[in-house]
DNA sequence: CGACACCTTGATAGTGCTCAATCGGCGTGG
DNA sequence: CCACGCCGATTGAGCACTATCAAGGTGTCG
């Protein structure tokens, strides 16, 4: 689902569009998904965007900027489940449920657009091909989970890293977010080690052994990918 | 979701039956699923149900018996993501999408319902109130991914299985298919081991310490817990 | 009875964790 | 402009948890 870059104000280029839009058909008229928009919201980085179990008013569509959804463990471990690129949105579930199970953070700035969650499902459940579009996915956001679950269980402290990794690459390139083999990468060794369950002393060690078998680099909130190849092979 | 048991060719006891009622409220008339129903098809323990990446034909439901989603990783590692019980529905994602991205596998002799995939979508999203309900349960078992991503990146062994444990407990307690602390256990050390991203061996010995300690026993298929409280706290 | 699947136990090794210290970059405020 | 403080990255030493390898035990089924 590529999606272009647009201002937040316009419509057809931001909310719900990958929802609303598949491929070249038109399953809903920009102007009435536009009738249901609130206005734009932007969130500080490090900002909290949803609390998990809090009733939420609104579903979000990031328009750009980062952030990531989480969950803790009652001794304090924080678990990343995913990070929320420019054009994915933020608290689908809640077309489906009045709480979220998890939380929500922006990494960066981010700025939303805001729909209400009154009108929202309503909307989207009265037109069948959009109520089937939005369950595809969450469908597919399932199994993305899924494979998360492969490697935090079958994988090495290495592995998952360099997935984790290829895993956002791929998505900035869908949304032609690249620039050459350098990324904007605003993930500090903490996220990393969330993500991947490890520690961040071991994520620096493996992002070490990385830089100097000159796999990949990050430095300074930017990822730089010198051996292409070796990366989607692992 | 309570389900009881009754026969499988009884319509209204079994086939999808989660997703046709809720509560006490009817969203599908019996007769009209009825109608979609083909004839009840029996796995052999062991087998597999679905192979990853494969068009499958038909959805889905357990009447009897137990199975396991799966994938596959290069290196042979298997990785369960979860264990399907009595009512639970295999390939429901296929509403979705034409092919699986798990596999699944009887774990004892399985009895499913079946519905060809040729009709049900069809019928689901015709219906808003069953499509609704319908994508519910997938955003449930999203929700469920991400907690095991938490269990898997938080948690050690014995946390791991505790949860994997108790987890299926209170699945098997609002089936009612329990007899006191007593329950069927058909899973062996190596699903255990498989689900949790552990070792056979090493799961041997937590089961160990989790006996001596008084907490719970499993034997010859049979799950016996000791300590109801504790296992909760975990 | 033999074959097989599963569990148990022991010894050893390795992956990744913990604790701790240091360093560099960057923003803030004097 | 510089000092300070903070956050994040880096490095080292030692250890814990879990894996690996191996052998033996028990139960089940044909």
């Amino acid at each position: 689902m590529p999606l272009e870059s647009g201002s937040p104000g316009a419509c057809a280029d931001c909310p719900l569009r990958s929802i609303a839009f598949y491929g070249d058909e038109t399953i809903c008229h920009a102007s009435e998904l536009e009738a249901l928009r609130k206005p734009c919201r932007v969130f500080a980085a490090k900002r909290t965007i949803f609390h998990e179990g809090e009733a939420a008013k609104d579903v979000y569509q990031v328009y750009s900027g980062w952030a990531f959804r989480y969950k803790m463990a009652k001794d304090g471990r924080r678990q990343i489940l995913s990070f929320l690129l420019p054009g994915d949105s933020i608290g689908l579930p809640l077309l489906y449920s009045e709480r979220l199970r998890h939380s929500v953070k922006a990494l960066t700035e981010v700025t939303v657009c805001v729909f209400g969650r009154s009108e929202l499902p309503d909307f989207i459940h009265a037109r069948p091909a959009l109520a089937k579009r939005a369950a595809t996915f969450c469908a597919n956001a399932h199994a993305e989970a899924d494979e998360q679950i492969l490697d935090l269980g079958c994988r090495n402290a290495f592995e998952r890293i360099a997935r984790l990794i290829r895993g956002i690459v791929s998505r900035l390139r869908e949304r032609r977010q690249s620039e050459g083999d350098a990324y904007p990468f605003p993930l500090t060794q903490l996220h990393i080690a969330d993500a991947t369950g490890l520690t961040p002393v071991h994520v620096g060690r493996v992002l070490g052994e990385m830089r100097s078998s000159d796999l990949l680099s990050i430095s300074r909130g930017r990822l730089a990918i010198h051996n292409q190849d070796l990366l989607q092979q692992i």
